[in-house]
DNA sequence: CGCCCGATGTGCT
DNA sequence: GCACATCGGGCGT
């Protein structure tokens, strides 16, 4: 297995989300690998954005997606969750690709004890709870996806077709004004089809 | 399955 | 203070 190069997130934000489907999210631990095929991502792009954390600038929050492309940038919210996002573009660009549904294919009995033994089908659909199943929390934030010798990161997969990407608008943008509330920046793939 | 709502901590106004 | 890139339980359909 192949890790993504450090040059692939440093394309533009949109294009980093659309090709991370059918690749696969893995996370070592002291039992092995867990890991799972990337199914659904979102896009959030520089401070003009308004969905998009770096609306209010670079903070201590978002100062990771202003640096380097292809470093993990996991923040907390909710009161509970965490989440995990990819940074991509050229360094001092804040954008990142929010991970939002994988297909677990490794390690999956620890991936069920992780999530409580939920049924199957919802074992990682949100990004929390692929958080929650990868044992991923803030401690991983900045970490390099690039680089198999850390305990987080990325592999080339299959690849998806374009006939089988939906794109619609972000989830959960609440009062967010448009056009951001609206424009067509989360990508998605149906499990079934992936090639297998 | 869908809708509603409470949980619970942090960052920014 | 309050909003928040969410989740899971409860209850109605």
């Amino acid at each position: 297995m192949v890790c993504l190069s450090e040059g692939f997130y440093e394309q533009e934000v949109t294009v980093v989300a659309r090709l991370l489907l059918g690749m696969r999210l893995v996370r070592k631990n002291a039992d092995g690998r867990l890991a799972g095929i990337i199914l659904e991502t979102e896009a959030y792009r520089g401070e003009e954005d308004l969905a998009c954390h770096a609306r209010a600038g670079r903070t201590h929050r978002t100062a990771v997606m202003y640096g380097k492309a292809g470093r993990a940038y996991v923040y907390f919210t909710y009161g509970m969750h965490w989440m995990l996002n990819v940074v991509t573009g050229p360094e001092g660009f804040p954008a990142a690709v929010l991970i939002r549904s994988i297909h677990p294919v490794e390690g999956i009995d620890q991936i069920k004890s992780n999530r409580n033994d939920r049924p199957d089908p919802h074992l990682c659909d949100g990004p929390a709870k692929i958080c929650r199943a990868l044992n991923i929390d803030g401690t991983l934030n900045g970490i390099a996806l690039f680089d198999d010798e850390n305990s987080l990161w990325i592999e080339q997969g299959k690849g998806v077709s374009d006939l089988r990407v939906r794109t619609s608008p972000r989830v959960g943008l609440g009062k967010t004004p448009e056009p951001w509330k609206s424009i067509p920046w989360r990508y998605s793939v149906d499990c079934r089809d992936l090639i297998n």
